[in-house]
DNA sequence: CCGCATCCGGGGCGATACTG
DNA sequence: CAGTATCGCCCCGGATGCGG
């Protein structure tokens, strides 16, 4: 894209990140760590994959990202943020808070979805209420994937995938997890929308926000 | 633009906020407050007027803008932010953050530079050593404008334009200001890159950033 | 003047096909 | 698996016009 041709860092940094596409390759990379590159197109459905090379040697010019070429184990090739980077996070970060308002009203049709997305709201909402009690882990399985929340001394983390005998297992819809994730319902409400718990519900009071008297915040206008 | 298609927070709000010129748009607004279209335009040099009116629209759809039509005694429009839009601070910051080390090697050539734009610089980087002192205004000039940096109750804050009377006045060109701000120099490093430095020193000093032992960063590649 | 709307060229973007 | 090639289309950039 074209610079700006301002000086100034929010200029400067939309310079780099700015595109189309690009903050999502990072969110990524943030998410899920080194990949290849299939797996990558895989988290960001609508790409195209003439875009996504295009992102990746600019990204890579820049500073952010690196190409990742394995011995002969392995015959792929991995992609990774820098540590440069991984500064991004917070900036990520600071988006998805701003944007977890737009999901309350569940996903517009025809919405793709999946499962590592759901780590921002996880790190951001979640709070131990026992930080020196044992490490635990909760799987929660959609139909678009699986993510394992974990809690040792204090602090949350999220891993893609799934774990062996985690402590307690959510399963449903991405609303009705998000719902629960960010306190805008109780276990019971997120239950009668679908949601399955399994295992130890001690564990999910122990991690889940109190659920919050919600804003009256209106639902905001769709547009484009 | 065309939706990300994807129920993840941080592609919802790039929906609303990822455009091109968008999130200027919003940092115009944080910076200067209440503003007139002609003035907008002046601080985001380089846009096409059309975009402009397109982008006002649609963030006026989305909630973050509010056109303004005050009465008899002002004949104009008045653009502004809603409190949602004031809720975007957080990521702009975090992007203005990250952009930091790509001032470094000052502007590129034909770089457009205003005054307003060392606000998110002088908020993040200085503190006041004597939050109890008195009030004090450290007035920024360039050949671009001027701001007023002021501190009162520990309390940082900047303000586009000039103010009497000002404790101190710094003047000179954006970089050197900028890495004077940022702590990147000290004020005599500072001077010799053609800073003048007026009034009270005493008053920089407690506001001013010690400046730091640089990172080994090295300067970002230059692409575009 | 201020706040746009219209017009038009060029390039970024989206979808599909193809390849080492 | 990791891209490149190709081809519309629409967004963007720049200029001009125009009503209030």
């Amino acid at each position: 894209m074209k610079s700006y041709g301002q000086y100034c860092s929010v200029a400067k940094t939309l310079d780099l990140v700015g595109d189309r596409w690009t903050l999502l390759i990072v969110r990524e990379l943030l998410l899920r760590g080194p990949i290849r590159y299939t797996d990558l197109r895989g988290g960001l459905p609508g790409i195209a994959t003439n875009l996504l090379a295009d992102r990746l040697r600019a990204l890579e010019a820049a500073g952010v990202v690196a190409r990742e070429e394995p011995g002969p184990p392995i015959a792929t090739t991995l992609f990774r943020l820098t540590p440069r980077g991984e500064e991004l996070r917070e900036a990520l970060e600071a988006l998805g808070r701003w944007g977890i308002p737009l999901m309350v009203p569940g996903p517009a049709a025809g919405d793709a979805f999946r499962a590592p997305w759901l780590a921002f709201p996880a790190e951001q909402f979640l709070a131990d209420r026992r930080p020196d009690g044992p490490p635990v882990r909760i799987e929660v399985r959609t139909a678009e994937g699986a993510i394992v929340i974990e809690s040792r001394e204090g602090r949350i983390q999220t891993l893609p995938g799934t774990t062996e005998k985690p402590d307690a297992v959510l399963s449903g819809k991405s609303h009705a997890v998000l719902g629960l994730l960010t306190g805008r319902v109780d276990l019971p409400a997120a239950e009668s929308m679908g949601l399955r718990c399994e295992g130890d519900r001690a564990v999910l009071r122990r991690l889940l926000p109190k659920p919050i008297a919600t804003a009256p915040e209106p639902a905001p206008k769709l547009s484009s």
